[in-house]
DNA sequence: ATGTTATCTTAACAATGTAAAGATAACAGC
DNA sequence: GCTGTTATCTTTACATTGTTAAGATAACAT
């Protein structure tokens, strides 16, 4: 956080975080197909070439953003667990919630997480057993393994059904990022929503989340 | 399906037709970044403004195919609850498999769906009760009503849990939803998926709905 | 002080979305 | 059949974009 002298000019000083921060900027302003790299550069205040001294590509750009947002995703999910007090299924869920919180808050940076057509060679090596992924990746992984622990606590608690947990992992990441992209889009208007209930994204994520952890059909009684 | 003479020139006879097509061969083809007015011109066999007397904009253009899609969603979702014999979880199964499989099968057009960025004036007319919404809103809505029919359906015939069916068909919804989108990113890669399992997207999709149809706590016995 | 390197600018290129103006065909009414 | 009107398509042009190449300027090591 200590910053060199900000108002030298020719040399910028931080210019690759200041080139990030205008980005994110302007897609919360313009949206993502306001964002222009030369725009970009006229906010940091410099030249309309010098973003290629700091990143090869706009894609480049638009990936290191991805590869910050994933780490603070991570670390949002993880908070969540670990500061909600109660039962691992108050931590799953709490989880779940979190990750719709963040979509919705942090708009700007999760629209541009799963847009392949903005990067330019992710999963270029196919991991193939020994992992030597692409850092988008990796930060992604660490995102995901937030929500299988939880999911992997609450089996070990005997409150989730055992088994595989990957099955339930991968249902309830597809919930949540479901709702979290419906939202975003503006999908999920009035129509679609239970009655007398705002389009509040956490509300929602609670209610989704509950729906999903007790199930659709009716409980049968077991008849032994 | 009569088709005017295509060899003409000049007078192109069906261009708005030819320059949808072209618009979805090029997404195939490109990716969604790759989709260029002017290349989509070139596909068809004319001049590069030609486009702007049948769609306002590429904006336009789009919107078009999106209500297209959105019809043919419909059409599909509605088969392939009515085509599954079986019982009404059995159809409701379906629907959810058949949301995935379209995406997957009708990549590109699935992938310009919810693309707000790629819109221009959607949700103009706020509904307010009176419903005068855009052309995209009201094919969106024909489509989620398949989902809900299907869900009541299922509490008609006492399978799945009473009460308002809001807050199920938006988590089915975002279940399925969720799933196309990580499929069609490419974010579900082997790592993800259960052990053994190809990422088959109609084999993930029955895991996936299954799961929720299931819920993820434990059946608590009721000591009655 | 000097050479090297990192950083930034200027200038240019091709491609894009879009608008304006003109050319050509189809078609109406006479 | 001829003529005016309209729908369709082309040509031309402009501003903006991503990107590259060449040069300018500062920082820094020796």
């Amino acid at each position: 956080m200590t910053l060199p002298d900000p108002s030298r000019s020719y040399h910028h000083g931080h210019l690759r975080r200041a080139l990030l921060d205008a980005a994110l900027q302007l897609i919360t302003e313009q949206g993502l197909a306001g964002l222009s790299l030369r725009a970009v550069a006229r906010r940091a205040g410099v030249s309309e070439a010098a973003p290629y001294h700091h990143f090869a590509s706009k894609s480049a750009l638009v990936e290191a953003l991805v590869v910050e947002t994933l780490q603070q995703l991570a670390d949002t999910l993880q908070e969540a667990a670990q500061a909600t007090a109660g039962t691992p299924l108050d931590q799953l869920v709490a989880t779940g919630v979190a990750y719709v919180r963040f979509a919705v808050e942090h708009r700007a940076s999760f629209q541009i997480l799963y847009r392949p057509e903005l990067r330019q060679l992710s999963r270029l090596l196919p991991d193939a057993d020994g992992n030597a992924r692409s850092p988008i990746d990796r930060a992604g992984m660490a995102a995901y393994q937030v929500l299988l622990d939880a999911i992997m606590a609450c089996q070990q608690a005997g409150v989730v059904v055992p088994g595989d947990p990957l099955p339930l992992a991968l249902t309830a990441w597809a919930t949540v990022h479901g709702l979290a992209q419906l939202l975003l889009d503006g999908v999920v208007g009035a129509e679609i929503i239970p009655q007398g209930i705002l389009p509040d994204a956490p509300h929602l994520a609670h209610i989704v989340t509950a729906t999903l952890a007790q199930g659709l059909i009716v409980r049968q009684v077991p008849t032994n």
